[in-house]
DNA sequence: ATGCCTATTATTAATAGA
């Protein structure tokens, strides 16, 4: 089973760089970041035709994020993390899939710091480190992809002096993602290419992916018992240099063992805990 | 230190992104 992330930059104008990347990398299951667009916007039915069932949460102008499954309808288990009712900003969907619960996140850039947006981007981490620890708790199979906003390590920044001022590299965000992983997550990509240069993101600016000037912010995290199943990550980098390209590219993963079958009717309940949904969706 | 580029919203300029 595949599983990937993509911070699309909006879903409309980039539709078809989307549809193409579905059609040639082929995943199951797909995190998008950015989407742009409030609800009635998104494009639900040219993703119908390509083969995916959806859930989304979307917002006018900024943010939005989703969750496609191919052949399958994801079941929605939350959307928004707990902790702040009134957060109006969409930046988390989760869903079970194909007997796998996915948390498809869009952390806060967090610019300029310090400041009330990196104040808030401190809190959402606090709110998705108390999240992720009750999903570990939970003991069910979970992968957390998305953009994170952050380079974990030097190695993931292709100029770290320029970088340690800012919301994406500085000490503390750095720091929240070193003790989210903690908890006890793994990060698939850095487990199979621990050392590896890998990027996911080039700014539109400075002809940066022609200059390889990348950061790696899109990640996926593994809950423990999916480890000894990952069998393979890497970023499709080559989107990056399509027409119209977002200026993220996918990053992705494959699970042994975790077949994706076709859908089983199933019967229709009202509400969902995490585990009733996992086994309806196994 | 700042702009560079791109998308969205709303009217040709502002905001946000990272």
């Amino acid at each position: 089973m595949k599983i990937a992330t993509f911070n699309v930059n909006g879903i409309n104008g980039r539709l078809p760089v989307l549809l193409r990347w579905l059609a040639e990398a082929e995943p199951d299951i797909v995190c998008l970041q950015e989407l742009k667009a409030p609800d009635e916007r998104f494009p639900r039915g040219a993703l119908e035709e390509a083969g995916y069932g959806a859930v989304w949460h979307g917002q006018r102008a900024w943010n939005g994020v989703a969750i496609l499954a191919r052949g399958r309808a994801p079941i929605e288990t939350r959307r928004g993390l707990p902790g702040e009712e009134d957060d109006a900003q969409s930046r988390y969907i989760e869903a079970a899939v194909n007997g796998v619960l996915v948390g498809c996140l869009y952390l806060p850039n967090g610019n300029p710091a310090p400041g009330p947006k990196f104040d808030y981007k401190i809190r959402w981490f606090d709110r998705l480190k108390t999240h992720a620890a009750a999903l570990l708790k939970s003991g069910a199979p979970v992968v957390l992809a998305g953009d994170f906003n952050v380079m974990p390590t030097e190695l993931d920044v292709y100029k770290p002096e320029r970088w340690v001022d800012d919301a994406l590299f500085r000490p503390e965000i750095r720091a929240a993602f070193a003790e989210l992983v903690a908890e006890g997550w793994t990060d698939a990509l850095r487990q199979l290419h621990p050392g590896e240069v890998i990027y996911t993101f080039w700014d539109y600016f400075r002809n940066a992916y022609g200059r390889n000037a990348g950061l790696r912010l899109d990640h996926l995290l593994l809950s423990p018992d999916l480890v000894p199943k990952l069998a393979a990550a890497g970023v499709d980098r080559d989107v990056r240099g399509w027409e119209k390209a977002s200026d993220h590219a996918p990053a992705w993963i494959t699970l042994d063992d975790v077949k994706a079958s076709r859908q089983r009717p199933r019967q229709k309940r009202t509400s969902r805990t995490p585990s009733t949904a996992l086994s309806d969706a196994s």
